[in-house]
DNA sequence: CACCTTTTTGACAATGATTATCATTTGCTT
DNA sequence: AAGCAAATGATAATCATTGTCAAAAAGGTG
């Protein structure tokens, strides 16, 4: 019920600030591993399992969004739209990704739960593609 | 375009026989680890890369869907509809699963695609809850 | 500021599902 | 029956992710 801001993390270190400063620079869905890369390749000194936990952490407050890709990877992302359950379309290419919400889907989810039988249904849908640019590039 | 049943596995071994018999004996989502070990307890003697193997040509001719969990893994089941794309309810503790088909819900993917100029869109729709057995069970 | 308690960090080891190797065995075809 | 390509399986390798734990840093408090 509680829809107050989540807590964040406890307590700001460089290294977090860092992650959030990057979750900010970059609308695309990327690995821990490649925030990783990334963070390093700015001149971030940060451990690999600091950015793990950072954006596990934060996925679960709900500052960014997780998803898995077709390889089963996680990829994070800066999440925009806090308030709402929302699902995305995203390039498999790069990563960029938009935030699109389903009203209809929602109800059709949870009606679908009830017709069978089944309770605490949840549901997971994404969407990818080939945004316009890679879809340029690629054919 | 061709939606002849698919060539199937080039050449019947004991090994993949059981596999496919496995499959029939039940409704459930069982990772490949699973099968192996329900395979060796019904006293098939099969090795676990060959269950691997044969589980992943079976999901890509279509004979068997396959889902991952929220831990990653993937899950395997023999597909009960295999001329028309679907969707699964699975129960998240015992693997039970239904085949739904969202009629709408596949118009309302591609629409989002074409809304965000994305191409060749695809989607990954898979919703989970505790089916009537294991709501009993568990509260 | 100096101190204290708790959290966080990070280098590294460990985990565990999945995949690759490759010598041996087996299905099929002639 | 012979030959060959495909399949098997024991085992090693991969690789994202998680666990470990001593050292470092954060945020009160007086």
């Amino acid at each position: 019920m509680s829809d107050a801001p989540q807590p964040a993390l406890p307590r700001m270190t460089r290294q977090r600030a860092a992650v959030l400063v990057a979750l900010e620079s970059s609308e695309d869905f990327l690995s821990a591993q490649q925030w990783h890369e990334s963070l390093r390749d700015h001149g971030s000194a940060i451990g690999l399992a600091t950015v793990y936990r950072t954006l596990q952490a934060l996925a679960e407050t709900g500052e960014v969004d997780a998803v898995r890709d077709a390889a089963g990877e996680v990829l994070y992302r800066r999440c925009g739209n806090r308030t709402r359950h929302h699902h995305h379309l995203r390039c498999r290419e790069c990563g960029a990704a938009v935030e699109i919400e389903g009203p209809g889907v929602e109800e059709w989810a949870s009606g679908i739960g009830e017709r069978y039988g089944y309770s605490h249904v949840e549901h997971m849908i994404e969407l990818t593609g080939l945004c316009r640019r890679c879809t340029t590039k690629e054919g």
